[in-house]
DNA sequence: ACCATTTCCATAGCGCCCTATACAACATGC
DNA sequence: GCATGTTGTATAGGGCGCTATGGAAATGGT
């Protein structure tokens, strides 16, 4: 019957699955799915640039400056500029997104998990290193 | 090293290359990644209803009220009401969106083909089996 | 010193997803 | 027959992704 199961639209349709079970668990959290990336990066450490975030996570720059209005708007960073440097503007954390980062983090684990339940472990390792030769044949994909 | 890696995050990003990758495809036709679901539909069987559309593509409703306005604004469909239900429209492609069917079936293939490039045939089987696994599982998991 | 370029960030505008709400047209109960 | 409920669409408003553009601050060449 499903001789060609279309896989990509497959993968958006989990991807759309999935940021509505995470946005259920940050919702008690004052979170938003977009805004984690950046936690996560700020809670490695904290005091980022705008630009160290584009490149960290893969996302573009205008998206990267409109999350990060969002999170100042909702209290959860503040943009400070560089005293050497008048573009940069170094990211920090408030307390209140310090204060947050173990509940996030238990949030996101249980949405992962929640989201991974129909297969079993075995089954989740392969499914990633399949992923990840997808991810990584994406983008630049030439060369050795 | 990479002992949790994040599987659902990955998807995400694979979503969105994706929908970059058939957003160029789909350009010179005129066409966006959203409303490409709404036109295979209609292709099999022209003057579904919106509520038609809703039950087969798994999107809100308003999502769907939304796509179609902006298909209309294209020139894409036209939206007839029913003579015996005020409330139902029947959804009609125009002879323009008609006749985009074939290049768009094109697009679509070589969209997929590219961004399922990095990964042998078999492998994509055994990955389609794990996504169906994971959709399947998604929604409505109670029951039977 | 100055002009051109580059770098970093912000803004405008759009697509597509969502929830919540409004509203017209049909269906039903009494 | 009329109020009540249900059904089919539309609208309002927001999140998060994108491209394109603008602007301010540093840098580099001459």
């Amino acid at each position: 019957m499903t001789e060609d199961t279309q896989i990509a639209p497959l993968i958006q349709q989990l991807a759309r699955s999935y940021a509505a079970i995470l946005q259920e668990q940050l919702k008690p959290l004052g979170l938003t799915p977009g805004q984690l990336p950046a936690l996560q990066q700020l809670w490695s450490q904290d005091g980022k640039t705008q630009a160290a975030l584009v490149a960290a996570l893969q996302v573009e720059q205008a998206t990267m400056a409109n999350t990060l209005a969002r999170m100042e708007r909702d209290g959860l960073i503040e943009r400070r500029k560089a005293a050497h440097d008048g573009r940069i503007r170094h990211i920090h954390l408030t307390a209140k997104a310090r204060g947050l980062e173990a509940e996030a983090r238990e949030a996101v684990m249980r949405a992962e998990a929640a989201f991974l339940a129909p297969l079993r472990p075995g089954q989740q390792k392969r499914l990633a290193e399949f992923l990840v030769v997808l991810a990584e044949g994406e983008q630049g994909s030439e060369g050795s």
